[in-house]
DNA sequence: TGAAGTTGTCTATTAGCATAGACAACTTGA
DNA sequence: TCAAGTTGTCTATGCTAATAGACAACTTCA
């Protein structure tokens, strides 16, 4: 049933964004992959670049791509299922989807214990800490943003050295703790603020997730507690309750 | 595949002209018979009656419909032009009238050649033959039911060939022939009898025509020799002398 | 650090889409 | 013959699609 030329009557950039979409399901181009470029799709299919963009604005609007500035435009992941257990690691979890885990240091700082994060760490109220602002990606996709603290006295240089390991589990390895556990989560949700929304690259008004958390080494001695935003609409929380 | 809005990006007219052509091709309006006035169209679809105009002018163009002034705009019964070359494919001359060519086998046998049969193949009278009955399409409108008849001996079990195949061309192919041409066409004109009219979805007492042809092979070597039968009212052939 | 390559944004122009109204030309049926 | 209804053609206007070029902003990699 499908008509004359097929083109006539139809906009070029509808038949683009078509032309990708198809591309898209049918495997062509992979989730997380990156796309051509602007220029080099408007070559293929013989168009300016003007039109390429308006095609894959609809298919960033739908949620399909997500264009990187300066970097290119790549097929949206569908979230990312994050499992929450007691034994929960970002690199494991974003390694067994698939995706590269990486991490970087946003900013490492001196700090002292509120009574709340003394209650948390079990230390007193006013102890010196060390925050830790960290970003954590999946393959070049960011997924959330986490504010770390620990005990000063029990981590020394907590900051450079996260700086250079770039994962928590490596961290605490480094000052001998080989194993530890999740001893609590607290789940809500907002919206990012300004600065978060620039680390996670997400539109204004966008929700996150935030996680409290708070782990603990085999003895139950807390070790650092936590509280990570997550990009809402690129992971999903899964609870299992085994 | 086909996304969005289904609407966005998508001309107007085109959205109208569309319609129309599903209308036709479901049979809501029947061949022959008055489309609704401009006017009405452009109100049921809520558009301007150039709009309408536009649609129905790409229809026209194409020979789905047939407008005359002062009176109303008619649906064509439009015939496939058939050109009659040396080099004649059924699924080529169909896909370049913008259907879809569609083959169906209902018979295959065994034979033997009669005197005219095996003159036309170069085989003795008497030599076995596969003889095959099937059914073309263009889109789903049946055109023409056809008898073939190969020799035995050079395409043992065409007929299961075909019947996967369904397409004379890739028939001989399976066979490792890559071309061939047409010989000789005779053309005449018969009252179908009552199983083909039943074939070709014709009413009794509608004429066919009747084609005799012999393909050969580029050596000269009969292939093929077939005896056609065309709705006559759905094709019109094209003599071209050159 | 710098060059190359990427996406984002601006201005400008041309062509096509869609609407609106009016009237001519023609057919049909009362 | 006339009125109603049909398609054909003209003018006009506003909006969108598409092209083109230039430059900014940013990322990546050597």
């Amino acid at each position: 049933m499908s008509m004359q030329d097929a083109a006539t009557g139809v906009a070029l950039w509808r038949q683009v964004a078509d032309g990708i979409e198809r591309g898209i399901a049918e495997g062509r181009f992979a989730a997380g992959e990156k796309l051509p470029g602007e220029m080099e799709i408007a070559e293929t299919y013989r168009v300016n670049r003007h039109t390429v963009r308006r095609a894959l604005a609809t298919l960033a609007e739908r949620g399909l791509v997500r264009a990187e500035r300066g970097s290119g435009t790549y097929v949206e992941t569908q979230r990312l299922a994050y499992p929450l257990r007691s034994r929960t690691r970002f690199s494991e979890i974003v390694g067994a989807g698939g995706h590269e885990p990486r991490g970087q240091l946003i900013e490492a700082s001196d700090d002292v214990a509120t009574r709340e994060l003394a209650r948390e760490l079990g230390l007193k109220t006013g102890a010196p800490l060390v925050r830790i602002e960290a970003l954590r990606l999946a393959d070049r996709t960011p997924i959330c943003v986490s504010t770390s603290w620990l005990s000063a006295e029990r981590f020394p240089d907590a900051g450079q050295v996260f700086a250079s390991v770039r994962s928590m589990t490596k961290l605490v390895a480094h000052y001998g703790i080989r194993d530890y556990r999740r001893s609590s989560t607290r789940i809500t949700a907002a919206i990012a603020d300004a600065s978060d929304a620039a680390r996670l690259d997400l539109a204004l008004g966008r929700p996150v997730l935030v996680v409290d958390s708070t782990d603990v080494d085999p003895d139950g001695t807390p070790i650092v507690t936590k509280r990570s935003r997550f990009a809402a609409e690129r992971v999903e929380f899964l609870v299992d309750n085994t």
